[in-house]
RNA sequence: GGGGUCGUAGUUCAGUUGGUUAGAACGCUGGCCUGUCACGCCAGAGGUCGCGAGUUCGAGUCUCGUCGGCCCCGCCA
């Protein structure tokens, strides 16, 4: 075998009948009738029918098995009507071999490549190469560079330039913990991998790049999720002299042209909300508007009430706040328990229920409030016949949450989580900081980068905990999938937010020392976003995790199931790099 | 670190109140078969019931521990 295919499994049709043709691939199914043998031979781009008749070839097909890989030398025919094969793109002919060269053999996979059948994801990660064959997994792989090549022209297109930034880098103790990697050279000393090229990039615009971008890999040794694996994939962006509108709509651009790639249209602008109207309508900071049910307020309803756990909520400044479910009056009372235990195991006291059907109230506390604050509070919420109501009470940002978590977990048993609904949110106004009360210190929100909003500087030093930064996020269905702000630009704002951020000068000087000293030599105003990638694609491939978007993804444990990694190493090795391991 | 859930043949699963030799489908092996395309028919092989203790006359089944997959909380600037 010294030659290369003619065509691709998926290439032939009726207009190359009778051409003398050369396919290789893997054996996908044998249908072998003792006479006649046929199989399907499979790469990525489909697959076709070999038919072997008579003769050697006869004899070489005989001994077929599936995912032994072939090369076939044949004759392509029109198959008759009677047996054209309309599932297949390849249907309407076959080749009918004169030559079966068996290039390899297989062993029997422990799974199916050959049908689309349930297997556990150990497994499928175990034998990660046999599952790529399969098509679910190509079909995310193709899409997810069809998407990347979009991005890469887009801004290309849009004047970025692409420029790489170092894999090892510094450690910086803030966010996330880092991945260490030992220096041979310098005896007790560590490389960390980037958690993002944030200060690269904006030291690229110190630099004069003007307009950076880069698909770029990111490491965070944090617990994993479904939508949070140890190395991810951003598209990293930044641009000089940039402003929000700037960054938005370029953004949406960008969002566009992936979208387009994955064959969805998608309407611009965005619409907005400040991080603290999502909050209190939505329970939370990415917001999923597809099932609607937004959250109201009816705190004031309850405060003269006499039902007193609302009662004593506000008057002890909390708040009652729920949302309408459109036409569940008829939920069952096991539905309802079933709420109210979900309820409880988020954290809240309870759940009180209210619906309005065939023109009477019910409700959990009827009794207790008595009709009338809670008639009020149904219709206050946008409650007409046929709908339910549910409400919980304590404090705001607890409540808030709650219920957001409530929302969603409704919305996925309504079924109005539909996954080609594509709804996009910029979430703008984030909170600067965060109070951690463990180190009883603010903590930035976003990083400690983040420019102020400019009417909220006064508040730096009298109030933290009301500054907004000029922090944007791209919320699309419940996930968050960009994020970015408008940075600091000067160096002594940059110390001083530092300074509030509990980082001394020297801890600054130790730690980003460069930064600031780069920061120094005529910074413009700059900012970016980063896109997670990832979630992006799992998304437009309505997949719930984006394990099923990465071709060697790691468990939730963050091991490599096929290559066993992480593992241990020589002493050597060790020696070589000053390390000593306290063991297990 | 915590909570939930799952682990039985190569794969996906069933397995009753704890009771004889742990089943099915697909796959696999052998045989037959000249128009199949999830080919068909016949026969067969295949199990440390994740692992380790314990309870019991007896454990796939009950208890405890442990390992692993998945989901969530914490964590993820």
């Amino acid at each position: 075998m010294t030659s290369y295919r003619t065509h691709s499994c998926g290439a032939l049709r009726r207009e190359h009948v009778g051409q003398t043709v050369f396919l290789q691939g893997w054996v996908h199914r044998v249908r072998n009738l003792g006479g006649v043998t046929f199989f399907d031979i499979r790469d990525r781009h489909g697959l076709t029918q070999v038919v072997a008749r008579a003769g050697d070839a006869l004899t070489q097909a005989g001994k077929l098995r599936p995912e032994f890989v072939v090369a076939i030398t044949g004759t392509v025919e029109a198959r008759d009507a009677a047996v054209v094969n309309t599932k297949i793109a390849t249907g309407e002919v076959e080749v009918v071999a004169t030559g079966i060269e068996l290039l390899n053999e297989a062993k029997t996979p422990p799974f199916a490549i050959n049908e689309d059948t349930a297997v556990s994801e150990e497994t499928r990660l175990r034998y990660r190469y046999l599952d790529l064959r399969r098509p679910a997994l190509q079909r995310n792989l193709i899409l997810r560079h069809n998407v990347s090549i979009a991005a890469r022209k887009y801004f290309d297109s849009e004047g970025f330039l692409e420029i790489e930034t170092p894999i090892l880098t510094k450690s910086t103790p803030e966010g996330a913990r880092d991945y260490l990697v030992p220096s041979r050279v310098h005896k007790g000393e560590f490389f960390a991998l980037p958690q993002s090229p944030q200060i690269f990039k904006q030291i690229l615009m110190i630099a004069g790049m003007d307009r950076y971008f880069q698909i770029c890999r990111c490491f965070r040794d944090e617990d994993l999720r479904a939508d949070r694996q140890p190395e991810f994939t951003q598209i990293d962006v930044e641009v000089s002299f940039a402003t929000e509108e700037l960054i938005y709509s370029i953004v949406e651009g960008a969002i566009v042209a992936m979208w387009q790639a994955a064959g969805h249209t998608v309407a611009t602008p965005f619409p907005r909300m400040s991080y603290a109207d999502a909050m209190r309508r939505y329970g939370s900071d990415k917001p999923d508007l597809r099932p609607g049910m937004e959250i109201s307020d009816v705190s004031e309803l309850f405060r003269e009430s006499a039902f007193s756990v609302f009662k004593d909520a506000v008057s002890a400044g909390g708040v009652v706040r729920g949302f309408v479910v459109k036409g569940a009056a008829g939920y069952s009372r096991k539905d309802l328990d079933g709420l109210t235990e979900q309820a409880k195991q988020l954290g809240a006291g309870g759940l009180v229920w209210v619906r309005l059907a065939q023109g009477a109230l019910q409700s959990s506390a009827l009794k207790a409030a008595g009709e009338a604050p809670l008639r009020a509070a149904f219709e206050a919420c946008g409650g007409v016949e046929g709908d339910l109501l549910l409400l919980t009470s304590g404090e705001e940002t607890k409540v808030a949450t709650w219920l957001g978590t409530l929302r969603l977990i409704v919305a996925r048993k309504e079924g109005l989580l539909k996954g080609d609904d594509f709804r996009f949110v910029w979430v703008t106004e984030f909170p600067l900081f965060e109070w951690n009360p463990d180190e009883k210190r603010w903590d930035s929100m976003h990083h400690p980068f983040t420019s102020p909003q400019p009417d909220d500087v006064p508040l730096l030093e009298t109030n933290p905990g009301q500054v907004r930064a000029r922090a944007y996020d791209l919320a699309l269905n419940g996930s968050e999938i960009a994020g970015g702000s408008i940075r600091i630009h000067q160096p002594d704002v940059q110390r001083h937010a530092f300074r509030l951020l509990g980082i001394s000068d020297e801890q600054a000087a130790a730690r980003f020392g460069f930064f600031l000293e780069a920061l120094e030599y005529g910074t413009p105003p700059h900012g970016g976003i980063a896109f997670g990638l990832d979630r992006i694609v799992a998304l437009l491939c309505e997949e719930s995790s984006i394990r099923e978007v990465m071709a060697f993804p790691k468990t939730a444990q963050a091991v490599d199931l096929m290559a066993g990694s992480p593992s241990t190493v020589d002493d050597r090795q060790l020696r070589e790099l000053h390390i000593a391991t306290t063991g297990k």
